[in-house]
DNA sequence: GTCTATATGCAGATAGAC
DNA sequence: GTCTATCTGCATATAGAC
């Protein structure tokens, strides 16, 4: 997992995604990071002082990679339909790629709301792009009686749904196979914009 | 909260939920327990022994309140229609009145999944009737040419994600209102048997 | 059963050599 | 910058009086 290139600095952050994803900041334990990242414990405190600020480094390391992508997907000059297209298959493509990425700010929703709600403000247009984007919804352009946020609610609940729940979905469902797991997830973003598309103009089938 | 008629035990519980649903079972703290409570702290280890007893009491105490009423619900002689409504209705109802369930389980489903996974094959049936309602979907009678667990991950991936995304949902589009995200969460059971109706049948429209 | 006081262990953080 | 050794505080857990 770890690149022999990156320097202490980076390896620690590397490393403590990686506990902090799995423990939660409380679980997760100082030496356990330093073991991982195959250094000495002083030396977290030498970089980052403390492990809440160590969290909040690799916190912001993650979102800081998320959300500028995302952001760039919602281009408000485009129709609903090919944002919505854009969204939900780069959203499958990042979550393979980081599956433990929900859990984690799942986390930061719950712990720490305001603070996270900040810094998604502060992202250039975020919010109101996707308000500019869901205003045929609102106008009641698209066929659906219900406020956008409905839309929104769904359509990011499919998407994250099957990564926060694989651990025990995998298990019920998939006779704990990781490859038929994969594989359901692959098949996710065609499935969704499937639905997708059978709300927003069932007329046209 | 707490009700006078509640023995000790009854009290702990009660308090402990509260407590270890807020901050997990690592961020919760006995001292804070007890003071829930209204008790001591010495007397949390009398009735459960270990701090990790208690939480699987706690847990232990809100999935047997969960299953059997949603297990009852998936009734194999009943239509896909009708068990659908019946399960989305329930599922909003229950989570109006305990919105802090699903965090509490996701906890578990990463941290001990196979326990989880072990209770719930153990519910009479549970897994067996789901599978068998889901038939028509892989026989292909209803019209989605999907694996029936798509099925099943969309439907819960838009009951259950209002609720775990709620704090960062409301701040962002709720401008912070309880009340309005209240009544929008009492409207996801007609919004998603809405996406399912045009889902399962599009040709009736 | 319920309390106060205390023991025990451990995790986060620091000091200081190299 | 990186290490070993150490300190400090605190949370779980226990002992023992009532």
């Amino acid at each position: 997992m770890q690149n022999k290139e990156q320097n202490t600095e980076e390896k620690i952050i590397t490393a403590a995604k990686e506990i902090f994803i799995e423990k939660g900041l409380q679980g997760a334990r100082m030496q356990e990071i330093a073991d991982q990242a195959k250094i000495n414990k002083a030396l977290l405190h030498y970089y980052f002082r403390s492990k809440e600020k160590l969290f909040d480094a690799v916190f912001e390391a993650s979102i800081n990679d998320l959300f500028p992508k995302l952001s760039s997907k919602i281009d408000p000059s485009k129709s609903l339909d090919e944002v919505m297209a854009g969204i939900v298959s780069f959203y499958n493509k990042f979550l393979i790629e980081n599956p433990f990425i929900p859990q984690f700010i799942f986390h930061e929703i719950w712990q720490h709301p305001e603070k996270l709600a900040r810094f998604i403000r502060e992202q250039n247009n975020f919010i109101s792009n996707i308000n500019e984007l869901t205003k045929p919804i609102e106008l009641g352009e698209i066929k659906t009686e219900y406020k956008s946020q409905h839309f929104i609610a769904n359509i990011l609940g499919m998407c994250i749904f099957p990564y926060l729940s694989r651990p025990i979905f995998q298990r019920l469902f998939f006779e704990n196979q990781e490859d038929d797991y994969d594989q359901f997830l692959s098949e996710r973003t065609e499935v969704i914009l499937n639905v997708f598309n059978q709300l927003s103009k069932p007329e046209k089938k």
